[in-house]
DNA sequence: TTGTAGGCGTTATCAA
DNA sequence: TTGATAACGCCTACAA
């Protein structure tokens, strides 16, 4: 039987066409849905029929189903988009990003799915790429102002949309971490140890920051972290709470990028002074520009760097410096050294966050979930100089 | 105008249907074909017109062209995939894999597409799973036997496949590393420094090794050489041949995982023997079982395992030990220390893959690209003990 | 157990 | 400048 090229609508751009569900079906002279039937192992098909379905897809070479085909059809195409501020480089050089998305992949992968990576860092426009992307689900890594204007798109699209670390009250589900509490718990552990001058290094409030000292008071301030990412938000506001509660002096650094070198370069703000002030209503204002005793990095990354710049200068940590970071992630540190850092269960976050995308598609509208951390004590905090 | 809900043929999953360019164009009172013009700004239109569509597309919600059907109707959907052979978190561990996606979807995002994910370590079949996925081309990293075979039914469907760092000889386009160059250069530079008794730290010969020594005259060394990836072959033999044209001797240690902690672990095989000495046809066989003075490990990442293993053993390096890496990936390494490395820009070959990408997919046939690495000597190699 | 019909949403072609 | 038509390749409700 002849298999007549049929006159095609469109341009043709290789001259060879691809083998199709219908060349099967003719060849083995069964309806296209029988062979449907068959090629997908559904519904009832003589054993005989099917064989001859088979072979005839076989011999054809039949490479199966067309995804596009198949996905327009059935209106779900097995792509989970994950939607990065950053290169790629920067996102994974970060730990607790790779861990949050082996998770997320691994689960989603059980669904069938597999992740597609968009970056909007690019020179194009984000919303354009994103919108003409397939995709049934995407995360956004918790995300600043610009990135929660994208939401409403997808959703039109119907795309079911989940958020890791934020942002809340977009209307999304959201699973993230009890920053509060973690920092808190920071603040208490280095207090009780006796540090009275603090310096936070946060990470980067927007994804086009220069870095730097940040001033509480300075409305910029204010807007700035209104406007960034959830987490930068929770662990800085968070910081201010509880140095305020113990009584202790804090400054506060940004770093450019959750780098370890600008981890270092912000340590090197704090370190090396002087800074502007900016002592919380009712703390004792530390007598000069004597340098924190203790600095708490809003990520291991920038705490790595922050041990760094005080191995640079000479300062023995714990004894002259403490030093705390936040992931708990490993960071094949030499010497026995350990970090002191709040543990989260990053794989744990990225698996959650599959788990409501897979309820979200199945039409459920999941709840947030906030996972919680715990404080692991290293050897890099100790008691405050002169204790 | 009603919009009257049209009998669709299969299941709706949600009870609201998502608006269509047919619907944009019944409001605007135009034919669907037109409709696609003006949202699309190609072709002639009217100025009135398009406004008549636009407006319409926006009071309507319409939340632009379904990119599943148009992806089916033009043969091109924008996703480009990555077989990986690991899980994320296993690839991701390794910044040069890191530096090579960042570069590939870089320079795939200037085209338009995005990546997408597929490791083949889940439960469900590899091909199954790849060849349900949208996908214009497919980049495999360097692999082994079995990930050879998905490519021909990839071809079947019409994707474009490229290798980066292999597999060589398997009809596709590759763009690979002077491995043999860069092993004979570390071999060389070690060997001047008076070194005669070396070891190799391998990279995993295949996904599910457990490691160990590796025995080079063993045929069942040479058959998994042969099966695995092209990297860690060409890295071997080559240092097979530099070791026997220098007169020195060498034990080879395969890596169960590109992880810091296998590359310590197989460290510790080579410097606590007694190991199964095989020097190789006329090298001097080491008195005893003398530990050897270089080692050479196949990934910066093995490296630097190995370099925690001379710690442990409180072996100074270089003065005891001289360890060199490959790959010249920044490790954030403290004390000043530097690793003496083989430099590759990882970066520029995801990027060469990308256009190799986009070469075959606009018809043409690419043919192999071959980057040139070379040498950086850090202070982790020096002279041989006793010279 | 098999076939028919219809449509998923878009876009290229060609004629008007 | 616009519109009718025909695919892109597949799947499913329903009839036979």
């Amino acid at each position: 039987m002849a298999t007549e090229a049929p006159a095609t609508g469109g341009t043709r751009r290789d001259r060879t066409r691809r083998v199709t569900l219908a060349d099967v079906a003719r060849a083995a002279g069964v309806s296209a849905s029988t062979a449907s039937l068959a090629v997908n192992g559904a519904g009832p098909v003589a054993p005989a029929t099917r064989e001859r379905v088979l072979s005839a897809a076989r011999s054809l070479g039949y490479s199966g189903p067309n995804p596009l085909a198949r996905s327009l059809r059935r209106g779900r195409c097995g792509v989970v988009a994950v939607v990065l501020g950053e290169r790629l480089a920067y996102a994974f050089s970060d730990p607790m990003m790779v861990g949050m998305l082996d998770g997320l992949a691994d689960e989603v992968g059980t669904a069938g799915s597999s992740l597609l990576l968009v970056p909007l860092s690019g020179p194009t426009g984000a919303a354009e790429r994103l919108a003409a992307l397939p995709m049934d689900a995407a995360v956004v890594d918790d995300c600043d102002a610009a990135t929660v204007d994208l939401i409403p798109a997808l959703h039109a699209r119907g795309v079911v949309v989940v958020g890791v670390d934020g942002p809340q009250g977009s209307g999304i589900p959201v699973v993230d971490l009890d920053d509060e509490a973690a920092t808190t718990a920071l603040f208490a552990h280095l207090a009780d140890l006796g540090h009275t001058r603090f310096g936070v290094i946060t990470l980067p409030l927007a994804l086009d920051t220069v870095g730097g000292p940040l001033v509480p008071a300075d409305p910029a301030t204010r807007e700035r972290l209104a406007k960034g990412a959830g987490v930068q938000r929770r662990r800085t506001l968070a910081a201010e709470e509880a140095a305020a509660r113990h009584g202790v002096s804090v400054r506060f650094v940004e770093a450019a990028r959750n780098l370890v070198d600008e981890g270092e370069r912000a340590a090197a703000t704090l370190l090396d002074g002087p800074l502007p002030e900016s002592p919380l209503p009712g703390c004792p204002r530390p007598a000069g520009d004597a340098r924190p005793t203790a600095i708490i990095a809003q990520s291991d990354v920038l705490a790595l760097g922050c041990l760094r710049a005080a191995g640079t200068r000479g300062l023995r940590v714990p004894e002259d410096l403490s030093v705390a970071g936040f992931d708990g992630v490993d960071l094949h540190l030499f010497d026995g050294t350990t970090l002191t850092t709040i543990e989260q269960p990053a794989s744990e976050k990225g698996r959650t966050a599959a788990r409501l995308v897979a309820a979200a598609l199945s039409g459920q509208q999941p709840d947030d979930v906030r996972l919680t951390t715990r404080l692991r004590v290293g050897t890099t905090t100790g008691p405050a100089p002169g204790r």
